[in-house]
RNA sequence: GCCCCGGUAGUGUAGCGGCCUAUCAUCCAGGCCUGUCGAGCCUGGGACCCGGAUUCAAAUUCCGGCCGGGGCGCCA
């Protein structure tokens, strides 16, 4: 098969006499026996390269992988040999060559060059090593991203990543979903405004999006029905952890014509059962690479009311306080159990006690036991990756819920208007893209699923 | 915002009052080698975050700042 990037080479002005020549005519991985004493163009950064004198071996690697390209002294002539060989490390370069056979090549085969062009060489020394045999703090790595991402087992985090909301995506387009795009420019946040970051908008105050919660319940009444979208929201909570981000990417889902939160589970363990299978199946080769096995998560979900939450833990032995929410320690204790007696990685924690809603004014609660909400986490191996539920539709309900919360329904005139003139019962939930790959990728931080993370102090790159 | 720990060559580290002209690896430079693939061997190069204080003496102790790591709170 040939590559998708055979066409007409690009001219390069004042370019040589080769400016017709394409740069590559195939990836590493593309060469097949067929190949076998053709002569091709590939190019790549140059990794390593082995030099014994007479003979010298480069590695040549891209997006396919590494190949050889041996380098002869004798058929070369000592001053073009020593040209290829001195090259910097991370150099970019384009090799012309007979590709031939070879057992003692990794790869079965290596390339004898004919001709070859400096594309980009690189600077000496590196800020942070490709194939160096020391480690390097995700710091140093986030400092060089670039550099990093040329590592494949970095790569390979970024395709599944690519693979897994694909696979998220087509779930919920299957099950009838539109997807939307809602402002990230706003003037009220979702929950009060302590953790928003504020900019100036043409003269007035206005903030970065904390969550499209307004809006997604917004669309619920223009018959829309289903929705959903991947897009970043901002946090300015102070935090410091290592699963926590300034800007993080949201999946959040709202359907109409819900009865209960029982509906919006449904949603969500399909979606997550569908997006996981589809990262194991079109991406088995990277999670080898990453050492990382993964099978589909066995249906339904396990439901844990929270009452029952706290007395599994207190049942452990936990000391959990009677007016206190469930901590971190307690959380990751639950995940732990649900994994010993079950043998089960995600579960639903549900019906959250009312007195820990106070701030989600738009939760729905039980019209026989109002001290408890409809709302559930989904937990993954202790990790809280989504929240959601069935929200209040009712008019009067979600105003006093807002007053009750210490909020001004004035300042949400915009989002209460769209419940005065028919509004369907709905619901939905808030997902995080990022804390879903960490836990399936056993990632200890967040951060590095994220190609440049924003956190309190990172900006730049 | 709170608590704990840390900042030493490009990278990752050892050293934690004088034995430091600072360890090791990687890396870089030069040399040898026609089958390397964690290449090998020889020679060389490169660093104590910033400011102040204590002391005869500070990489090492103290104070402040900046930066990083972990945890908590909060959450996705």
């Amino acid at each position: 098969m040939r590559s998708f990037l055979n066409g007409p080479s690009f001219s390069v002005p004042g370019g040589s006499m080769e400016e017709d020549k394409p740069l590559r005519e195939r990836y590493s991985s593309e060469i097949t026996p067929e190949d076998f004493g053709t002569k091709l163009a590939v190019a790549g950064w140059l990794q390593d390269v082995r030099n014994l004198g007479g003979i010298a071996f480069l590695q040549l690697r891209d997006r396919g992988g590494v190949l050889q390209v041996t380098a002869i002294k004798k058929e070369m002539g000592p001053e073009g040999f020593r040209e290829l060989v001195e090259l910097p490390r991370e150099s970019v370069i384009t090799v012309t060559g007979t590709v031939q056979e070879n057992n003692q090549a990794k790869a079965g085969f290596e390339v004898l060059p004919s001709s070859w062009e400096l594309l980009s060489r690189a600077e000496v020394p590196l800020p942070l090593g490709v194939v160096d045999k020391v480690g390097a703090d995700l710091d140093t790595r986030l400092d060089n991203r670039f550099l990093d991402i040329r590592k494949p087992e970095v790569a390979a985090i970024f395709r599944l990543r690519s693979i897994l909301t694909e696979g998220l995506r087509r779930s919920l387009v299957d099950q009838g979903f539109v997807e939307v795009a809602t402002p990230k420019i706003v003037s009220a946040g979702a929950e009060g405004g302590a953790t928003l970051f504020k900019l100036d908008y043409f003269g007035k105050p206005a903030y970065l999006a904390q969550s499209p919660q307004l809006y997604k319940q917004h669309l619920m009444a223009t018959g829309l029905d289903r929705v959903f979208e991947v897009a970043p929201a901002f946090r300015a909570e102070p935090s410091d952890t290592s699963r926590h981000l300034a800007e993080f990417t949201s999946l959040d889902v709202e359907q109409a014509y819900v009865r209960t939160s029982e509906d919006v589970m449904v949603t969500v363990e399909r979606m997550t059962v569908d997006g996981i299978r589809y990262m194991i199946e079109g991406g088995q080769e990277l999670l080898d690479q990453l050492i990382v096995r993964l099978d589909v998560p066995p249906q339904p979900f396990r439901r844990i009311p929270y009452d029952e939450c706290i007395d599994m833990l207190r049942g452990d032995g936990a000391d959990v306080p009677e007016d206190a929410e469930m901590g971190t320690e307690h959380e990751k204790a639950l995940g732990q159990l649900v994994h010993q007696r079950w043998g089960e990685d995600f579960y639903f924690i549900t019906d959250f006690p009312t007195r820990y809603k106070v701030g989600t004014f738009y939760a729905h609660r039980h019209e026989d036991r109002p001290e408890l909400t409809g709302y559930f986490d989904l937990g993954v191996r202790g990790l809280e990756i989504a929240s959601g539920g069935k929200r209040e539709h009712r008019l009067d309900v979600v105003t006093a819920q807002m007053e009750e919360g210490g909020l001004r329904p004035a300042d949400f005139e915009f989002y209460l208007k769209a419940f005065r003139y028919g509004m369907p019962p709905h619901g939905g939930f808030g997902y995080g893209l990022e804390r879903l790959l960490q836990v399936l990728l056993g990632l200890s931080n967040i951060r590095e699923t994220v190609l440049y993370p924003r956190d309190r102090q990172r900006l730049v790159p």
